[in-house]
DNA sequence: CTCGATCCCTGGACGC
DNA sequence: TGCGTCCAGGGATCGA
């Protein structure tokens, strides 16, 4: 299940492997997890792929007219540069790889891009859970703009603000990728863990040094797990086909039953923001029922009067 | 604003 | 061997 670390590591590969390629064709099969292909048919032929890099859970392949076109790009400081940008988004299961031509098409093969070399950039998505789009200039902007704070970019003042700012549980806190982007099932209950966090602790509830805790967390955990190739649950590879590593040093995601590796519980499952969320009973204490509720003062310290 | 429920989709695990 | 059932989960959407 691609989250951060996962995405980060297909995009390092495919930048090594694919960036500087023009793409030649392109082959559809299935489409339903396609925004607009006929926006891909139309738009990537001709084009090459600049560069690879990860947005959230997104791989985005930036774009450009091939070298011979008979415009060139603008420069930095032109008045409006033009950006295109196919977004890949590999839902549960996709992933995005470069093939050799004649290699026969592994089972679910959706998409397939002709390259000048002579090789096959191919997507695969058994339950087509993720998402493909061409997107340009004030589109690609404004879809961007969707999401919240890169999770290993984010400081921690920013961070504070939009975990203690809403009533809404942490768990599901970090899985909105309107709040940060990339952060999946397995880091969130990872990073929880570490920081000694309850899931169902609302994010307006989490002291200053909570916060601060559990952002030193997640980023630890998500830049060990990029370093580890991600975590291989499911069939997870990447661009090169290889298997992750960092599944093995879960000390939550699917643990239940099994013994914390901090305090000797049974690490326990429950279902918080409608995703199994694996916690530690005695090292993350749940919230207490008033807390839980949200339901009690009558002193609204409402005074300011803001517009909106 | 936040919640849960529902849907999308297929493969794998499990029970019989 | 072959069913049927359940579960996994990111994200969109809808009603409460």
């Amino acid at each position: 299940m691609p989250e951060l670390p996962e995405v980060e590591t297909v995009a390092r590969g495919l930048q090594i492997s694919v960036a500087g390629r023009r793409i030649l064709s392109v082959t559809l099969r299935k489409t339903d997890f396609i925004d607009d292909p006929g926006a891909i048919e139309r738009e990537l032929p001709g084009r090459t792929i600049a560069k690879v890099e990860r947005f959230g859970k997104f791989m985005l392949l930036r774009l450009i007219p091939s070298a011979n076109a008979s415009q060139p790009q603008p420069g930095e400081g032109a008045a409006s540069p033009s950006s295109q940008a196919l977004l890949v988004h590999l839902g549960m299961t996709g992933n995005l790889a470069p093939h050799f031509a004649g290699q026969p098409l592994e089972k679910h093969t959706h998409v397939m891009f002709a390259l000048d070399d002579g090789r096959e950039l191919r997507y695969t998505d058994a339950r087509r859970f993720g998402r493909m789009a061409y997107l340009a200039d004030e589109t690609l902007t404004q879809e961007l703009q969707r999401f919240g704070a890169e999770p290993l970019l984010v400081s921690e003042k920013e961070f504070a603000e939009r975990i203690r700012g809403s009533k809404a549980r942490i768990k599901a806190l970090l899985l909105d990728q309107r709040v940060l982007r990339g952060v999946g099932n397995i880091y969130a209950d990872e990073s929880l863990w570490a920081a000694g966090i309850h899931p169902a602790k609302p994010g307006e509830k989490l002291t200053l040094q909570e916060s601060a805790t559990l952002r030193r967390a997640l980023q630890k955990i998500l830049q060990k797990a990029i370093v580890m190739r991600g975590s291989s649950i499911a069939d997870f590879v990447d661009a090169e086909g290889r298997s992750g590593d960092y599944q093995r040093h879960h000390k939550a995601y699917g643990r239940e039953g099994e013994k914390c590796r901090r305090c000797g519980r049974n690490i326990r499952r429950i279902i918080v923001a409608g995703r199994s969320s694996h916690f530690c009973p005695g090292c993350q204490r749940a919230p207490r029922k008033a807390e839980l509720s949200g339901r009690k003062t009558k002193r609204r310290a409402r005074v300011r009067t803001s517009k909106r």
